[in-house]
DNA sequence: TCAAGATGATCAG
DNA sequence: TGATCCTCTTGAT
């Protein structure tokens, strides 16, 4: 679940629900130990997301920094709906007020942070596509002297961040960039195509939840005339679609282990540069 | 019932 | 590069 759409519009949950609120934070299995009691009561400022780190900030100050990892969970929700409130499974950390709920299970990262500590994570962080200043000649900096493969550098969150593993096959796709090709090789151009496509694909991740990069309507009305059919909840041209026929040119697609993760691609249709 | 795998990142060697 | 951590779902046995 976890690329940067999902924790931006996990901040825009957490921010709708918390914001201005007090809140008690605990940890109903006794990890996250002693962190949660020093926020615990405080009133929420705000919920941020930069790429994939999430950033609750409270009025002491001290902000909670939760990294969903591959497998991390927060689920936010109302009292009023059906949902109760009981704790089930494995939760980390629950935030809470007299009106919603938010539960955090599976976290690679959840710890309470002073200033400096945070701007020494976001220091280490490449531009978010998603936030409105980010500044794509930063990552292209790195990129264009970079040997590296460009489905690598795509994944390297300090060259770029928020992309993970199915925005990254899913834009070389739409661009028709081979994914092997060094970073230092790559023409600005296509540097550039994938910046505005990521633009456009992601914030539509944030609207819907999902990861669609096949069709351009994603209306309610859309979703029902042509249902989504993947097993991720999205529509997809490549990613985890190895041996299935490529909807565009009809050839296998392709997998391989790239740096340890699986990388899809269609060897026929992405042949640029 | 159990093992493998997953949209991530870090650390040791 | 490989091992490791975290949780849940899926598919094989």
């Amino acid at each position: 679940m976890p690329e940067g759409h999902t924790l931006h519009r996990l901040a825009n949950a957490l921010d709708t629900a918390f914001a201005g609120h007090r809140v008690l934070v605990s940890r109903p299995q006794g990890r996250f130990d002693g962190a949660a009691a020093q926020v615990s009561g405080r009133l929420v400022t705000a919920s941020v997301a930069h790429g994939k780190h999430l950033f609750t900030t409270f009025d002491n100050e001290l902000t909670w920094h939760v990294h969903l990892g591959l497998i991390g969970k927060f689920d936010v929700w109302s009292r009023r709906g059906d949902a109760g409130d009981d704790v089930r499974g494995a939760v980390r950390a629950r935030i809470e007020d007299a009106d919603a709920l938010g539960d955090l299970r599976g976290p690679a990262a959840c710890e309470v942070l002073e200033t400096g500590e945070v701007d020494a994570i976001m220091s280490r962080l490449g531009p978010d596509p998603l936030h409105e200043d980010g500044d794509p000649s930063v990552a292209w900096q790195r990129i264009h002297r970079s040997g590296k493969s460009i489905a690598a550098l795509l994944m390297d969150q300090s060259v770029l961040s928020g992309v993970g593993n199915v925005y990254r096959a899913e834009v070389l796709f739409r661009s028709r960039l081979t994914p092997h090709r060094p970073g230092n090789k790559l023409k600005k151009s296509s540097w550039e195509s994938i910046w505005a496509d990521l633009r456009h694909l992601m914030p539509i991740g944030v609207a819907t939840g999902r990861i669609d990069t096949v069709h351009d309507d994603h209306s309610p009305e859309a979703m029902d005339r042509e249902p989504r059919k993947d097993d991720h909840g999205g529509e997809v041209y490549v990613y985890r679609r190895n041996g299935q026929a490529c909807y565009v040119c009809g050839a296998r697609i392709r997998t391989e282990l790239l740096e340890g993760r699986n990388l899809f691609w269609c060897g026929n249709c992405q042949r640029r540069g």
